[in-house]
RNA sequence: CGGGGCGUAGCGUAGUCCGGUUAUCGCGCCUGCUUUGGGAGCAGGAGGUCGCAGGUUCGAAUCCUGCCGCCCCGACCA
């Protein structure tokens, strides 16, 4: 392609509304624009990133026995109500104003609408069936790019068995199917178990990359790939032992002393003989949470262990009900239910608020002191904790959803009567299996892994095109009859070579080859071509190699095989 | 939906508090000449409903009211 009349807009400067480094970089290489909140239009460059990705989604999915089909954005509103699934979506499913009709946020509803009456037959099973489709989803908030979308690219898969256990082999598949993708699309992610949430089922796993651009929050263990999602992320604690003497419960003034940083400093005491205080508001009434030192309380946990309606109490509201202000709150003589986390189970001798403002109390004995006090594991696990698998520590950090597996089970084939019959002639509901991936997020999280601060550093599977030619002088004769040569040579060879052809300045050329990030450039310059050669760089780790013309072709075939 | 920020040419912006010439500057774009190994130089030129609507005023990018849009934090995220 030559880059003279191919529309790749790129921007020399950082546009104002972009924060995330893949979405600056999308749309500084002129691979997207934005028409409307999380609503992104491909532009040509974008959208060979896209159709790589595709393939190799569709290579593996064929390969595990999928067939690809493309169903209906727009499904009849009936179909949802059938499985209760638009009270569910709530605000997120998109209506259509002037006809009974919905925009699909997912497509279990139309994969056992057309199972059914059809998939009548155990022989008929399994089936894998796949599509690579654009969903809509009214988010409340878009972000990030193209990370979170209301428009997005999914590739949807749908697994039909007779069994549960036929469906852990279709399951396994998937599994194996999504590492391979994952790998060959040179993404560095990692495997969470989850927990199968409203979706129904017996089990789940998402795939995740590590960013700061991520909306959720894990655990990692590098050692033994223990990883949880922080909400329910356990960690090895170090639980401390009472001490042998009993020291007496005693007031201590305190003036303006609000942090247990600041208690620490001002007692010269270790913050893991301090418990701090938070207080919730569960259904109406006041729940004191006792934490250690600066451990912060893990609200899902939290709100798990209570049910019910939990929020933070306003600071009126701690006056109120304590008679101090946050930061002089504590556990004696507090009048109402008290969880402590277990790392302060049967402590002595901590400090902690007097329930009087610029006093603390020290020397307390939770046996002793506080009356019907009940301990549960309410910390957010933190960086450095240990893993509760092995001798290694946990990092803690951000990562986005790239993919997930779920084992569904019977919910959908059931609601829409999609049954089969049994080799003893009996009706099943068929057992379904559900399979997602974002298209766009394997090429945001693709960036944010592999970029420099002059642009991307694509990899050959997922790059718009392997080699960025480049003739520096259009003007000279010489230079423009070569690079047109090797530009033809290229093609003839099968390579997808970006030919920038464009009457500009030398500078301005390179920069937009690094910005765009093919893995290699061939710079055909004036200089070099009177001793018969270009040069050949290497993108990523910027290796330059001066080239005799009538070697190019071998150099080339060496270095593209060994692109990574 | 709550909190905060923003909206001026394709992009990035000054001016807005404190109303007053022809709305600023850089990049990009067009023409010509020069230039061509790391975002060129000179000369000339085009491009704006200052987000939209209403109001105050002799006069509004600037003040007031309403609306729309975008970004960030939070809530939410089968």
């Amino acid at each position: 392609m030559k880059l003279n009349k191919y529309f790749v807009p790129t921007l020399k400067e950082v546009p104002a509304d972009a924060t995330v480094t893949s979405h600056i970089l999308m749309l500084r290489t002129g691979m997207i624009r934005m028409l409307s909140a999380g609503i992104y239009s491909f532009l040509p460059l974008g959208y060979r990133v896209v159709r790589k990705i595709s393939q190799v989604i569709r290579e593996e999915m064929d390969a595990i026995g999928g067939q690809e089909f493309h169903l209906p954005a727009l499904n009849p509103k009936e179909i949802w109500d059938e499985t209760g699934r638009v009270e569910a979506f709530g605000d997120i499913l998109f209506h259509i104003k002037n006809r009974e009709y919905v925009l699909a946020p997912t497509h279990e509803e139309i994969i056992a609408f057309h199972a059914k009456n059809v998939v009548k037959s155990y022989k008929d099973m399994p089936q894998i069936w796949y599509q690579i489709q654009t969903k809509f989803r009214n988010e409340p908030r878009p972000r990030s790019g193209v990370i979170r979308g209301r428009q997005f690219l999914m590739k949807d898969a749908y697994t039909l068995d007779v069994s549960y256990e036929a469906l852990d082999a279709s399951y396994k598949l998937h599994d194996t199917a999504y590492r391979k993708i994952f790998n060959r699309c040179g993404l560095n992610y990692f495997v969470v178990g989850a927990s199968s949430g409203a979706m129904g089922g017996t089990g789940s796993e998402e795939f995740m990359v590590k960013s700061d651009a991520g909306e959720d929050t894990v655990a990692h263990c590098s050692k033994c790939g223990y990883a949880a999602n922080v909400e329910v992320a356990a960690s090895k604690i170090n639980v401390l032992e009472r001490e042998k003497t009993n020291k007496e419960l005693h007031e201590i003034y305190t003036p303006n002393i609000k942090t247990i940083d600041e208690l620490c400093e001002f007692l010269k005491i270790d913050e893991s003989v301090c418990a701090k205080s938070r207080v919730y508001i569960h259904d109406g009434k006041a729940v004191l949470i006792l934490m250690q030192g600066n451990d912060e309380v893990n609200e899902s946990k939290l709100t798990k262990l209570l049910g019910g309606n939990v929020r933070p109490g306003h600071p009126e509201e701690l006056m109120k009900i304590t008679g101090a202000d946050a930061g002089s709150i504590g556990p004696v003589g507090f009048n109402g239910r008290i969880i402590a986390d277990q790392k302060l189970k049967n402590r002595n001798n901590l400090c902690s608020g007097a329930n009087k403002n610029d006093y603390h109390f020290g020397g307390i004995d939770l046996d002793r002191d506080v009356k019907k006090i009940e301990y549960s594991d309410l910390r957010i696990v933190q960086s450095g904790e240990g893993c509760p698998n092995c001798d290694n520590n946990l990092e803690v950090f951000t990562a986005i959803e790239l993919g997930h597996i779920f084992k569904l089970g019977t919910k959908y084939s059931e609601a829409l009567k999609a049954f089969y019959i049994d080799e003893n002639g009996n009706e099943n509901p068929i057992v379904m299996g559900s399979y997602g991936i974002g298209v766009e997020r394997i090429m945001a999280c693709y960036i944010e892994q592999n970029h420099d601060e002059k642009g991307i550093t694509w990899n050959k599977i997922l790059a718009p095109f392997v080699i960025h030619l480049i003739a520096l002088n259009m003007k000279n004769e010489a230079v423009v009859a070569s690079a047109e040569k090797i530009y033809s040579e290229m093609k003839a060879n099968g390579y997808e070579v970006l030919f920038d052809d464009r009457d500009a300045a030398a500078g301005f050329k390179f920069n937009d080859a690094d910005l765009i990030g093919l893995p290699l450039q061939v710079i055909v310059g004036e200089k070099k071509l009177k001793e018969n050669k270009v040069e050949v760089k290497v993108r990523k780790s910027n290796e330059r190699f001066d080239v005799e013309l009538n070697d190019l072709k071998n150099k080339l075939k060496e270095l593209i095989q060994n692109l990574s």
